[in-house]
DNA sequence: GATGACCGCGTACGGCGTACCCAGTTTTCG
DNA sequence: CGAAAACTGGGTACGCCGTACGCGGTCATC
């Protein structure tokens, strides 16, 4: 908590710290892009940093705390950057939706870390206050737009998981789709011809064909955006008159 | 693979196995029901059943086959007890995303298993054959079907990781929404109060008062699977004519 | 210059997944 | 019927992990 904020007082006796938190969560992300989350050890973040492992202890209480700061690092957001509430709600809900995307995809490991809570940091805080910004317009109640946004903020996690799942399989075993319809295939045909599946048998061969990762990926998680917002868009107007 | 499938065939030599895949895997998820998916261990599961920890690699390649049982397990459906295609793609849907949201329900450590690929054992495929039937109705193509359903799911799964936060913050420490304010709540006074966050600060107080887990969370899920499924109609309607 | 706070970190413990290997059991074959 | 082969159970050990503990060196203060 204190660390999140930096409201931590350096005392004034002993030795000057060698390291500082910034260069320990900088670290750890640097590994966790690379290698992914796995890689994330106390010893592993201590050797990149060239110290001794057990160093990080005087910074950080745990490793859980470590794994809050990286969420909380990553989540680095310039408002001024983005369409404000002029735009009109649907733009900002929309370019929050696209940031949160965009940062799963820097960021594949989001999505494993145990989070066991929506942790308040100030690059989170720093977000929230611009999308309620942007939702200033809308004639609905406090409650029910947070609501709203974490029903976005859901999709967007369930579609980055989607996704997640695709690279990881490739990534893991070094296995691409086409080898993985290979191992698989032969249960799944045996299946079909077992004739317990009439409506998975009739499927067009195309049907699974597309990658979940690339373009394609993309375009699933805007189709489905598109939809969700289409929906929120009647019911406010419905509600907000 | 064979596993999932149960294709593996008995040996005629040795001794009868003692145990059995479905044992193991029954064990599994009692444990992860009752103590969390973190308790799942090689050694727990073993001891759970009175036998030796390496006798488990005797059903078994490693944990990770384990844990792809498990889902597949879980996944046990029985699609005459549900409303079939007559009833409305509609209706269908909403069947799936609740089945799927109740059964993140009642094995909230789902979502914590890494789950590398979209395995299709048995029962997922059960599902799968449900839900294309139900939706054998809708003028759409046949990928953009498989598109629609894995945006459902990805919502299902997004709202449900939002649920998952709130109760293992609870369990974890025994932490209680109140007390985490206590916690929380002055740094973010701080915040408020340093006027970088003014629409933030507006808001009235009973904003993030409400209960993620109980009826509540339901509530805010059935909002947005109706947001949804409004904005997928309106596709339908317009793609399909 | 002594004192006490603080930093870096080596060692050690208890957990994990699992590779390896041996002993015991059951079936099959000569 | 005895021996060999095939299989099961599981003990031991290795290399990871997070981190509790404590020691020696360093620095600001009195």
């Amino acid at each position: 908590m204190e660390l999140l904020w930096g409201t931590g007082e350096r005392p004034t006796r002993g030795p000057k710290p060698g390291l500082t938190l910034d260069r320990i969560v900088g670290a750890a992300v640097t590994v966790a892009d690379a290698e992914g989350i796995g890689a994330v050890s106390m010893r592993r973040v201590a050797a990149e940093l060239g110290v001794g492992t057990m160093s990080l202890y005087r910074y950080l209480p745990g490793k859980g705390e470590l794994l809050d700061l990286m969420l909380d690092r990553i989540a680095a957001f310039d408002p001024a950057e983005f369409p404000g509430p002029e735009a009109g709600w649907r733009t900002v809900l929309e370019t929050v939706a696209r940031g949160s995307w965009q940062l799963h995809h820097r960021h594949p490991w989001l999505l494993q870390v145990d989070q066991t809570r929506p942790l308040l940091g100030p690059n989170s805080v720093n977000a929230l206050e611009y999308t309620i910004r942007g939702l200033s317009g809308v004639a609905l109640r406090d409650p029910e737009k947070i609501r709203l946004l974490m029903i976005v903020e859901g999709y967007v996690a369930g579609a980055a998981r989607t996704r997640l799942n695709s690279a990881l399989a490739e990534k893991r075993t070094g296995i691409t789709d086409e080898e993985w319809w290979k191992i698989q295939g032969p249960f799944l045909v045996q299946a079909m011809e077992s004739g317990r599946y009439p409506h998975l048998a009739q499927l067009s061969e195309d049907t699974f064909a597309f990658d979940d990762e690339g373009d394609e990926g993309d375009a699933l998680f805007e189709l489905g955006l598109g939809r969700l917002l289409d929906g929120i868009a009647a019911y406010i107007e419905r509600r907000g008159g």
